[in-house]
DNA sequence: TTTAAATTGTAGTATTTTCTTCATAAATGA
DNA sequence: TCATTTATGAAGAAAATACTACAATTTAAA
């Protein structure tokens, strides 16, 4: 039942230095491995043909080719599945069909809002977030995950990013905002009062203020300087921030896109000091 | 410049019917034709080896295995994000277009995900997180955000459910697991060493463990009892966390599905609380 | 129908790929 | 540290794969 890939996973510690390259590669370049035969794993993993026999019979096959044969299974079957989906009424119970059903819907949300998505007045937001003195980032309740995720890395590239969470009590961070800072409101439906009273405050005061919400029916919309759509209702009571965080993911590319090698440097040092303090689970794993 | 597929498809009518044969079968099975060999070809298409290997000297091939390589590589690229996406983009200028793209590729991750999703393992792992008596959720650094709102919803549903944020200091929470707790553990590309440490703890104390990480070379995979794959590469130094927040959002779906109407009056309730203390902008907002 | 040209398959040869053996090197443990 | 185990690579043997020559078959034109 387990994938040729799983058991590779599950047994990289006991295998030798040698075999974990090969692993390591396989895991990697999945397809690509697939293609290459005895002489050229060996090549492009840097190990001896014979290694690569013995990591075939390691892993149970009789030879080479048996262990490629199954890589090209699986890798037929990684791509192919889209196909099976067609017929996944077949393949799957209903309710496993359902699952499937699911992550196409999450695709839907993001597709829509592209099709809503003025990517003139992204590109206008992302030079004022640049220029700006200073960026706060207003959320509460459920979207303080994504304003966490977007605080965390675009603080990292700018390095003048405040994160007011609405239960924090740190909203006198905002007290002496004015027209050179920027404020981004996020709240899906049911608005949080908070959020919107604080992004009202600071469009008062005279910043720019951004607004991620999910529907011209947000009262964030009219205390936005710019305001971006995105969906995110589902079925149930619990809220998709995968549109939401898809308009995040684009702002942190282009912003850091935008600093160019500055940014580079900086993730250097962070690297550095993230190594120093051993947050990483291994060195070039 | 045109590829190994069109020269084919071109030529076809001027082909032998044998020829015509392979050529066929290579449309129809694009990648797993480019796995096969002289004798498999042959087999497959119905025709003798000799046919084979004149028909790669034929398309101008020195021989069959240059046939295979370029079979190969139109694979790849076929299966590879770059090419999809050049033809999506034309309506905006480049940079405009870029923006698009982008999403695209956000839609591409969930699609990937999806394509290596077990239905079957994810009920089973959602039965589990029900029959749980306690439900930790661990990750660290950006990997937070995702954790954050997993846990947010997930306790609302539940009740039993704990953060561990690596750098809270929240670990001694672990303290009394046993087979009676399900930890989920949350972590990509680089790793973060604690949260591995802590999942390969919890799981040696007999607890289930579910990673939730990006690829077969995840140092969690090995702890896990079951795991799930998300994409989440992108070109800069930022992780997409669409693919993973999707699969956190299925598992609150279903969760919360399964939950019923107990979960409705616990929502009820809480919306009650929640407009006590006057949390939302508006009533009927 | 006959004949010539083109296409195909068989069987044997050449080449490439895989595997095995053995000497050397790297880990591991006392 | 030294001895023992374990892993590695080079080189040649074995096996698998790709190719070629030639005969048989098919196709098309006279």
């Amino acid at each position: 039942m387990a994938s040729v890939y799983e058991k590779m996973a599950k047994q990289r510690d006991e295998m030798s230095k040698s075999q974990q390259k090969i692993t390591r590669f396989i895991l990697e370049n999945r397809l690509r491995a697939s293609f290459l035969n005895v002489q050229q794993m060996a090549a492009t993993t840097g190990v001896s043909e014979a290694s690569v026999i013995r990591f075939a019979n390691y892993l149970g096959y009789k030879g080479y080719p048996q262990l490629q044969k199954d890589l090209q299974e699986e890798a037929t079957n990684e791509f192919s599945i889209t196909e099976r989906l067609a017929v996944s009424a077949q393949a799957y119970d209903e309710k496993e069909a359902g699952i499937l059903a699911f992550f196409e819907e999450e695709k839907l949300r993001i597709q829509r809002t592209m099709e809503n998505f003025d990517p003139h007045k992204f590109l206008k937001v992302v030079d004022e977030i640049l220029a700006a003195r200073q960026v706060f980032i207003v959320c509460g309740r459920s979207a303080t995950s994504v304003g966490t995720f977007f605080q965390y890395y675009l603080n990292i590239i700018l390095g003048n990013v405040t994160l007011i969470d609405c239960y924090n009590g740190k909203e006198e961070a905002l007290c002496d905002i004015d027209k050179s800072d920027i404020v981004i409101g996020i709240t899906v439906k049911r608005y949080t009062r908070q959020t919107c009273e604080l992004v009202a405050y600071a469009h008062e005061k005279g910043a720019t203020t951004v607004a991620i919400t999910d529907s011209f029916m947000s009262p964030l919309i009219k205390d936005s300087t710019y305001y971006f759509l995105a969906e995110t209702g589902m079925p149930t009571y619990i809220d998709s921030f995968i549109a939401p965080l898809a308009i995040i993911n684009a702002f942190l590319t282009y912003i850091g896109k935008a600093k160019g090698s500055e940014l580079e440097k900086r993730f250097a040092s962070l690297e550095s000091l993230w190594e120093k303090f051993d947050v990483f689970y291994k060195k070039d794993m």
